[in-house]
DNA sequence: CGCTCGGCCTGTGCGC
DNA sequence: TGCGCACAGGCCGAGC
């Protein structure tokens, strides 16, 4: 589900709502979500323990804990993470309870159930390969021109997958790459390898201003993403071509098309993204 | 080694 | 109305 600018806004929620907070008690319902370790030692690890502060890993969510472990979560599809304030019950979507000693409590829910938690010491996250893998960040000194264009030569695989690649550039989902080849005009079964330098220059600026853009409106809700307190995103009413197939593109006015790479729905306009290669 | 594809899950919305 | 199918914001591992 969520992308970075979603995790980010989860987060900026989050932090003012459960930073602090002592954990009581976990509420299992599903313990298939917890990769590691049993969730037996799960529950007991976590009860007692001390929200000391939030953290955002490109789409990975850390909650670092009074005794240096770390609580890792990973919404993946349909992940969310709601606060719940210490007058309201449980509800039946939740399938892991976080409740903590003034309360209040943290639920996890997960529709789709593909999400995964860690509660690993803070020496181990490099075991989490994923994570330990990421590359820079939209928006980081790290993520400059010549980064994205190291990583670009000699690929052979279409630009849009090179993009989706989180060891590439940690933080971008299906959404944003679409929208940010579509601001750079790159279509986006484009080898990696034929973008000439001036188009390279562009998709920099496209993948920062669409990341920025989108962390401003608080992420987009295209069907289940909300926020930590259950508000949508805003950025879904100014998507160029993302679930827009058979609707104007607002800058030419083609009628944006809808194909698949790599197995991800992909959309993008005929018009202002030529095929080239 | 680089890359593509299928699998993991459940729910929703569409066309017939 | 009911049914089946396509599709869904991510990631990993198998296999080419």
């Amino acid at each position: 589900m969520p992308e970075l600018p979603e995790v980010e806004t989860i987060l900026r929620c989050l932090r003012e709502r459960v930073e602090g907070k002592t954990i009581r008690q976990v509420d299992i319902r599903l313990p298939r979500l917890i990769k590691w370790p049993a969730p037996e030692q799960f529950q007991t690890a976590l009860t007692g323990r001390v929200i000391s502060r939030l953290e955002r890993r490109g789409k990975y969510l850390l909650f670092h804990l009074d005794d240096t472990t770390v609580l890792v979560i990973h919404l993946r599809m349909t992940g969310r993470l709601y606060y719940r304030a210490a007058q309201f019950p449980s509800g039946s979507l939740t399938r892991i309870d976080f409740l903590f000693a003034e309360g209040d409590a943290l639920e996890y829910q997960d529709t789709r159930t593909l999400g995964t938690l860690h509660l690993l010491p803070l020496a181990d996250l490099k075991t989490l390969r994923g994570l330990a893998g990421l590359g820079p960040e939209p928006l980081t000194p790290e993520f400059t021109q010549a980064y994205l264009s190291q990583g670009l030569n000699g690929c052979k695989a279409k630009v849009k997958s090179r993009l989706l690649d989180q060891a590439f550039i940690g933080g971008l989902g299906n959404i944003y790459v679409d929208e940010s080849l579509a601001r750079a005009g790159i279509h986006p079964e484009r080898r990696g390898d034929s973008l000439r330098d001036e188009e390279i220059a562009k998709l920099h600026e496209a993948v920062n201003h669409v990341i920025s853009q989108s962390i401003r409106e608080n992420g987009t809700t295209f069907r289940d993403y909300r926020d930590g307190a259950g508000n949508k995103g805003g950025f879904q009413n100014v998507l160029c071509v993302y679930g827009r197939k058979g609707q104007p593109c607002p800058v030419c006015g083609a009628l944006i098309c809808r194909t698949e790479v790599g197995g991800r729905g992909t959309h993008y306009c005929p018009q202002c993204q030529k095929e080239v290669d």
